[in-house]
Order: C-alpha cells, then structure tokens, then sequence
DNA sequence: CGCCGGATGATCT
DNA sequence: GATCATCCGGCGC
C-alpha cells in the first residue's frame, strides 16, 4: 500500500486523526531489518490548550520544537529515562498537536523485534505499549522529526475502522494534567489483543 | 492474578 | 533537584 500524504497528517483534528490511524501499517528499517504492524493503539494531544501536552501553553523547547513542525514528521522522546515513545505529529506549522502511538500489531519482522524485546517467543506484550513498541521497531531519538515518508520509518496507508470497532477512552498516565486527564482522548480496535490497557 | 517499587537519564526550574 | 505520555519482576493472595 502507498505511503499517506502530508495532507493526511495536516488535518486540522488531532482527535479525528487519532482514530483514522488505527488499522494503518507502521514499518521502520533499522540495522537492515524490516519490521511494522497494524496501528491497534493511538493518543491524542491537542496543542497549547491540552495540559497533558508537552507544548502545553506554548512550551517551546529544544525538545518540544518538533511539535510545533508541519504535520507529517515522528516525534520520538525518551521517557522515564528507559522507554523511547513515538508520537506522529499533526496539523500544521506552529500549531503543536501530535499522536502517541501505543501499540502495534505485528504483522513483519517479527524475529527482529523478538530479539530487539528479549523474548523467546510470541506475547502480545511484545508491541503493547509505548515504549515497548518502539524496542520493537529499533526506534530512539535518531528517528526524531523524521519524515513519515522516509525510508527509515513510515506509516502505509491501510483499512478504515467505524466507530463502533473503536473504543474511545482516557488517557494513560497524564494525572498532573487534572481535569484534561478525563478527556477521551485514547482509542483502540475493540477486541484486539495488542491494547496496553483494555478497559475491563 | 494484582499491587508495588526500582531502573534510569534528558529536560527544565 | 524534581519530574516524568513506562515496563518488568517480585511478592502476596
């Protein structure tokens, strides 16, 4: 399947977005290996007036800058001082909306992520979850403000999934942003089993 | 099973 | 010096 255009990623919203990327295909090549999946997991965060943004208020820094780019690009952190996490960014320039991508399905690849995991055999924890996912995929701070058309790391385009297949949920770990914690801001495919964390 | 805490470092105050 | 958009292993039930 193609790669998605800039014009995808330059929707204005990031909540729409969120939910149109699951069931897309997330590849990367890294160290000569191909591995990717099917988006399952995604988080929204919605620029300047979100308190669970990292540009939060206009926050603009060495780290957040790459929020703030044309939509189309990754922004990859590290968190915890361990976990890298892989964000798409949205919009357009200037305005710093961008989605976490919290789990895979995966579909290529998967004796280099086995190995990139430490895992002897197949678990759906090996791509559930942010940070895990990135182990998976070979994915640090070296692919930050890629562009998603390049050859190191892309998103294909793939199936649609309705509303009613999309559970719509908060977000994970963003207390300290109090009552913006409680927005529904996370989405996942009902029923699939690469979810960090199903609501029971 | 579920809860708890340690690992670990860039980033910003 | 505090704060994290996390994960895993260990312990107790």
């Amino acid at each position: 399947m193609p790669k998605l255009p800039p014009s995808f990623y330059q929707q204005e919203d990031v909540v729409s977005l969120a939910k149109q990327l699951l069931g897309k295909s997330l590849f990367t090549y890294v160290d000569g290996k191909l591995a990717g999946g099917i988006i399952t997991e995604t988080e929204a965060y919605d620029g300047v007036a979100d308190k669970a943004c990292h540009a939060y208020g206009g926050r603009n820094t060495n780290r957040t800058a790459t929020m703030f780019l044309n939509g189309g690009v990754t922004y990859v952190y590290l968190c915890y001082g361990i976990h890298h996490l892989l964000n798409v960014v949205s919009g357009t320039e200037g305005n710093p909306q961008a989605i976490l991508i919290r789990a895979i399905e995966p579909t290529v690849g998967l004796e280099a992520m086995l190995e990139r995991r430490k895992m002897e055999k197949l678990a759906p924890r090996i791509t559930a979850g942010p940070g895990a996912l990135a182990q998976a995929l070979g994915i640090d701070r070296q692919l930050n403000a890629k562009d998603l058309s390049a050859d190191e790391i892309w998103i294909e385009d793939a199936k649609n999934y309705e509303d009613e297949k999309i559970v719509a949920t908060t977000r994970i770990g963003v207390a300290y942003a109090q009552e913006h914690a409680l927005w529904p801001f996370r989405f996942y495919i009902k029923g699939n089993k690469y979810v960090s964390k199903p609501n029971s």
